[in-house]
DNA sequence: ATTCGAGCTGAAACGTGTTTCAATTGGGCC
DNA sequence: GGCCCAATTGAAACACGTTTCAGCTCGAAT
């Protein structure tokens, strides 16, 4: 990403880690990253772009940290919710900027459809990864495509929808952080029990 | 609810029905309700409080429809799916209004906290009577709490997920209704595989 | 060096959610 | 009837996302 837009992001990380979401004012963004308001929407077309762009950041940053200390574990279970620990000391550990984040992911925005469609596909990867205990890297070093069985893949996709519901609930006040987790784990004992059934 | 307060939510529903989330503009439901702006705003706190009241009367008339023709098949699954078409085929059959109460519905407003958990709840009582096959009702004809077995409930509770980040992944335009159900009956697959295997 | 054009700037303006407030209304109570 | 109080009204104002635009800057091409 070119400085500039970088600059703005940083920027808008900033405000969101300290106030959330509608502590981001763009005018707020623009004068502290030394840009005019007209530049940032030359870069990013809403705030919920700009957002979206900041949660690339986590996610490359997330991965980096997947890459690095892979979850380990006697069996899928440990592995998954190590998995879904790593996200929580990460992603979660800024609060107002991981609720500012998922306001911006769920705003139903149909320029995002591609991205958020993209991120998902990142996560679920590197569930199947954990599933696996096996973790593929291509030649630069980064994640690389598991391909996985269409019955990891189905557990996988399964298990990020009930984690992106659980986000939700706690970006919205139902619960902690740890009843989510809790709550990952007993859906997420479901949902594998059914998997090591043969269909 | 009092009378004024019925009219400018079935305003909103109008609108909403019409164009949107943004096509509800407050100060065209006041007009259209014949109500002063400030009125509404004495009535619902904010455009979100007032389209949660929307998905009151949404959510009542499911409920009414499940409690008339409850879904009825030879097991779980087919029973369970029967249930989410009847959301599709009531709630989602007018889209923009559908996508509108889930935009306001994910706005993360911790004032709304209590309604939506109150929401799933609801939702997760009928997933069990589709489980079930069976629906107790109180001495009004409205439905009565089945008082689930902890199986039941993680079982139902599970599904609402899943049911949950699929509704937002199809208003924000990642799949269209029909992908939609059939992911929902895939993972519902795996759910209700693994609630049928003593834990 | 001059010209050109893309991107940047600063500022203003617009739309809509939200707040505020003085004046008015209307129904219960004496 | 007259009084009181709470709700309602109409209108203005504010905040912030977003758009617009006229002028400026600066590096590349000539």
């Amino acid at each position: 990403m070119e400085e500039r837009s970088r600059r703005i992001v940083e920027t808008a990380i900033d405000l969101a880690e300290k106030g959330g979401f509608e502590a981001v004012r763009l005018r707020d963004v623009a004068a502290d990253a030394e840009v005019a308001l007209g530049t940032l929407y030359r870069r990013f077309r809403s705030k919920e772009e700009l957002l979206v762009a900041a949660l690339e950041f986590e996610v490359e940053n997330l991965e980096k940290r997947f890459c690095s200390r892979p979850p380990s574990g006697p069996d899928e279970m440990a592995r998954v919710m190590g998995f879904f620990d790593l996200v929580v000391r990460g992603l979660l550990r800024r609060q107002n900027l991981a609720r500012a984040l998922l306001k911006a992911v769920s705003s139903g925005d149909p320029e995002l459809t591609q991205k958020m469609a993209a991120y998902h596909a990142r996560i679920e990867r590197m569930l199947v990864m954990a599933l696996r205990d096996e973790v593929p890297r291509d030649d630069a070093g980064k994640l690389a495509d598991p391909s996985p069985s269409p019955s990891e893949a189905q557990s996988a996709e399964t298990l990020n929808q009930v984690w992106y519901a659980l986000l939700m609930g706690w970006a919205g006040g139902v619960h902690g952080q740890a009843p989510m987790l809790e709550k990952m784990r007993a859906s997420a004992e479901l949902i594998l029990r059914g998997a090591s059934q043969a269909p």
